[in-house]
DNA sequence: TGACAATATCTGCCTAGGCAATTAGTATCG
DNA sequence: CGATACTAATTGCCTAGGCAGATATTGTCA
């Protein structure tokens, strides 16, 4: 298999790389913009939508999954902590581990965020087939599988 | 043309907006690797990258480019300044906008930062056909047409 | 021309992430 | 058991981006 790109004829802007983080960029703002009457931030849903669905329920967790920093983390669980989303409890089995829980006021807060997510995605996905989005996966993630 | 997700059976880590978060992350990390000898970070490179492709001359055609914000922008170029890398020249016709061109120094930097995507490019694209590549910019630039 | 809007850049202030060091608790293995 | 390594969470320090306001300059239009 030959090379992909070459020096010559590479464009920066027009790689791969650029479709990739204006397509993110268009997701962030597309949600942030949805999300905005909840008065939440980027980091903060993206928490909250991992506790919901019961991805993880530690801050190591969520670090882990979110490449995030843990100091960084310890600060941003304190913010919605603060705002009533969640709970820290001292896991009994491992005394060192915090875990975490939606509050109702953070139950309440998901499907909504849930909600908002489906229908960015619906309409940035407007007139694709499924197969299309299918196809889409499928080629992001033999990308991720090479790195 | 029926919606992609509904609520129901949608699973955010599952969804597309996780891949191309990944698909990002798997970019950046690959692209710091391979630049960490030239010591330079992440936005600082793609400053470098635009100037040296005569994509941006000017702080306000970056911040457009980028959707960076100008204080930000300010400071980036300031360091880059610092570093030597990029100098700042009024320009005459328009005396609020500052001109800005890669130094001698700057100049070296750009062909090996540009070497470096390309390495970086082709080697998460391994196993793909050039029409591959072209399908994946084709769905991807029909998302950020629906934002 | 003169008032007003718009543009380009810069500065101060606040927030938030990255890194390193610390504390507490758990696991491993001689 | 006891030393050591590892893990989870936290804190302090530094850096960097976002926002608002200030300044200088240019464009618009009555």
């Amino acid at each position: 298999m030959q090379p992909i790109y070459d020096i010559a004829s590479f464009r920066p802007s027009q790689a791969i790389g650029a479709h990739i983080g204006r397509a993110r960029r268009s997701i962030v703002e597309a949600i942030d913009q949805q999300l905005a009457p909840l008065d939440i931030s980027h980091a903060q849903w993206i928490v909250v939508m991992l506790l919901g669905d019961g991805a993880a329920s530690t801050a190591a967790e969520l670090c882990k999954i979110l490449i995030y920093d843990p100091g960084a983390m310890t600060r941003l669980l304190d913010r919605l902590e603060k705002k009533g989303v969640l709970r820290r409890l001292r896991a009994k089995d491992d005394r060192r581990t915090v875990r975490l829980e939606l509050t109702a006021e953070g139950n309440k807060l998901y499907p909504k965020i849930l909600e908002a997510l489906v229908q960015v995605f619906n309409r940035l996905l407007q007139g694709f087939t499924k197969a299309e989005v299918q196809q889409l996966e499928q080629l992001l993630k033999r990308m991720v599988a090479n790195a």
